[in-house]
DNA sequence: TTTCGTAGCACAACAGCGTTATGGAACGCC
DNA sequence: GGCGTTCCATAACGCTGTTGTGCTACGAAA
């Protein structure tokens, strides 16, 4: 009584080459046999590893997820939370913008092909907000937002900054009302509705414009996987991947974020 | 040199069946031979009329458009602008929980499945935007609003709603902070943040309620139609229906919206 | 070390998909 | 009536996700 082991490094290959065609093709290029092929295996080893390409689908929505949390988490806080505030927005539509086919998968809906997230999928995502959460209630505390629920305040920030991005993504924000205008305007508004005094939003967005373009031109020039950033590492943490070591992409510890995929449950 | 003629009622027909199917089953259900054979024709009949599927579903989209310029164009002006304003939110918001599969073809981006809208089919939904537009010009001639760029707070308007929205659709909006809440809470905050008093804000969205209730409420029991509104009977806009004249359906009059459909442009 | 049960996974097949080649039938003009 | 043109039904093509079948690799027990 003691099976064969499905190999983990074909499953972080699957879930590699499945996003990597996803950003360099477009969702068209998403098929099992095609994702099967390019990693060197049968589309049998899908279902094993994941019980359907649905589930494969649902597992790049996590590395989204993870994406985003990266560079959610990779912001250091300063004694101005209301430019911290600002600048987690500025990176939330970066990660939108830089992984614009991830996003859409987490958040554009099914929208046909009738691909589904579930509850839970869900739940690992909004865990992301845990860090717009926790600065709120740091501008609650340096007495910039009154006192309130700092959970409305960051999914206020949270339906604002994605509904820009996701009109964006969809190619309806054109001149003159382009993203980027629509971007700094609702900055500024939405900092003034949830409470900040006018004047004072207007200088913290503005500070965020020059930290968000450091920490930009950073990721560019800094780790060279920053740009083309490797996928799918985090997919089993017990085992440290091979190519591991390079950034820290990995390691979010997400709650309990490590779901089980067994494929007899539908 | 007199060809024979496609049946125009066999394309609103079978835009007529893809959008109920699309409606009542979701995104699964929309296949070509699904709704040829429910159309009672061959799926080249979908090719005769369409071009492909995808013009077929770029089709739905449209109908989508002008069920939410129908909703927006059903409401009297008053004296308050701004409470105008948030009842078109209001009734922007209806129209996506409403139809939410096709406010996900509408915006939900190609997310798989590789359909897409044309640039085309976007400038026509942009058109919907014309009624916040003139609504926002209302509120600065009011002095509700600062002069200002209208078209710039119409789409801050619509960036707001469509954002709670489209999370609604994913349902990532969950207790505590539901779409109900966020989006109230946000409609008072979007009025300030675009220059609205305060308090004046929170009056006129509270009317807004009140008004939105009743609209809601006569679709509901008064015109008979208006509970499951028909499908694609502006299709061919220069051939009167013969079921037309119930609800001001059609006469749209968005430009030089009627686009042809040449099947040989791709 | 041998044995053996379990499970990964390759191969091939299935139903369904969007699309297209083929051809008969219907239509409007000469 | 003849004719040219187009609609559209049938059947086929290559693709999809998924699943049966069976070989085989593995890991613990003997």
């Amino acid at each position: 009584m003691s099976p064969r082991r499905p190999d983990p490094t074909t499953r972080a290959a699957l879930i590699e080459t499945a996003a990597r065609l996803l950003s360099e093709e477009g969702p068209r290029a998403l098929s099992t046999r095609r994702v099967a092929t390019e990693t060197g295996c049968s589309t049998m080893a899908v279902y094993t590893h994941f019980g359907s390409m649905n589930d494969l689908v649902r597992e790049i929505a996590r590395e989204g997820f993870a994406r985003l949390e990266t560079y959610l988490t990779s912001l250091d806080t300063t004694d101005d939370p209301v430019a911290d505030m600002a600048v987690l927005g500025r990176l939330y539509r970066h990660n939108a913008m830089t992984n614009a086919h991830l996003y859409e998968v987490m958040f554009g809906g099914s929208s046909l092909s009738g691909f589904q997230l579930t509850d839970e999928d869900r739940q690992y995502g909004r865990y992301t907000l845990a860090n717009v959460v926790h600065c709120a209630q740091r501008c609650i505390a340096a007495g910039r937002f009154p006192a309130g629920d700092a959970e409305l305040v960051a999914h206020q920030m949270w339906t604002t900054v994605h509904g820009i991005a996701s009109l964006e993504l969809g190619r309806y924000l054109v001149e003159p009302c382009t993203g980027d205008r629509l971007f700094e305007s609702q900055l500024v508004g939405l900092m003034v509705s949830v409470g900040d005094e006018g004047g004072a939003a207007a200088g913290s967005v503005e500070v965020s414009a020059k930290r968000f373009a450091e920490l930009v031109g950073a990721e560019n020039s800094g780790c060279a996987s920053a740009r083309a950033p490797s996928i799918a590492l985090r997919a089993r943490p017990q085992s440290p991947p091979a190519t591991a070591g390079r950034c820290p992409q990995d390691g979010l510890d997400l709650a309990d974020a490590s779901a089980k995929f067994s494929p007899s449950g539908d």
